[in-house]
DNA sequence: TTGAGATTGAGAATCAATCTCAAATCAGCA
DNA sequence: TGCTGATTTGAGATTGATTCTCAATCTCAA
């Protein structure tokens, strides 16, 4: 369970008729949050705010918009891209998800129910991300931080290099050019 | 010396003649690198890299294209955008600068003559930005990335937050933690 | 059911960065 | 020095991501 980006474009839709639930699943639990934040704000639910839930909780992965609104569209074609735009920001407002800037110039989504925080190790050649935590690195950035007098409100870890599988599949050194 | 970021616009401009120096400026010094590395890849040299390598290495902050341009058009005013971005491009392969992407969607250019790795802490309400370096933080980080089979290359840690004057300014709450 | 106000979708607008191409410049070389 | 071919430049077009605009549509409390 480590490779969460690169959602499988070809496989297989999974029939997405209407996911007629028993159990609480993510995207469930991520419905009933958003209503409540938006009763909180004076927002309204609508139809395709619910199904951009749907499509972003039944995956795992770090999605840009346009990964996202692929999904969105196999679930109503008629749903827009400004939208999707606008909903991820919801989203992030009401900490549902988690907006990531890596090195592609792309705006990343990942769901945050619940989640801690958490930093990036990633691939630059198959583009895997890695997620991993560090209790000590995390004290460490505190004490660096109180040092230069900052009160830090977030920060951004991110590891960039080869992963397992892709320095395996090269053999020799110099992973360059 | 903290704040190296955001470049005093309006300050005169230090009468920009012949800078003919007698010691060795970082420009000038900057300038050479360049020669070799231009040398080497079959390149040219031209007025206006030069011009740009001026520019750039007489400050110290960490400048957005738009930023330095405003400079370099102070040297030159008909030296382009295109020009400024495709020399920043050499400077970053020549590893006399290098490129930091905060969270502002422009991409930021320091000067990395001799300069040792570092990583960043950034006021979000002033802007300022300051360096540093923890050596701890790199060992364990490496330690990290080993646990998960990656050989990191590069890596990119940014801490955000309220500078120490920026939290004067607001006497708001629990400044401390 | 109704109406004020929020939301939507499509296309226009914006912004950073890159590309295109004719004209200007550079670097050997005679 | 003058030539010549390759590189570079500047201006504007283009791209790609994201945001904005606005008329039509939808939501929800009364």
């Amino acid at each position: 369970m480590t490779r969460l980006s690169q959602p499988d474009k070809r496989s297989p839709k999974p029939a997405s008729k209407l996911a007629a639930a028993s159990v609480p699943t993510s995207s469930a639990v991520a419905r009933e949050r958003l209503s409540s934040w938006i009763a909180e704000k004076g927002l309204k639910s609508t139809r395709q705010r619910d199904l951009i839930v749907d499509a972003f909780f039944s995956q795992s992965g770090h999605l840009s918009v346009d990964e996202l609104l692929e999904r969105v569209q196999a679930l109503d074609a008629n749903i827009g891209a400004a939208t999707v735009y606008r909903t991820m920001k919801i989203l992030t407002d009401a900490s549902l998800a988690s907006a990531r800037h890596f090195d592609d110039g792309q705006t990343r989504y990942e769901a945050a129910l619940d989640r801690h925080h958490h930093d990036h190790l990633i691939c630059t050649s198959c583009h895997t991300i890695v997620e991993f935590e560090n209790e000590r690195i995390e004290e460490l950035q505190d004490q660096v931080a109180e040092q230069h007098g900052f009160a830090v409100t977030r920060h951004k870890l991110e590891l960039y290099g080869l992963c397992r599988k892709c320095r395996a599949a090269r053999p020799h050194k110099s992973p360059n050019r």
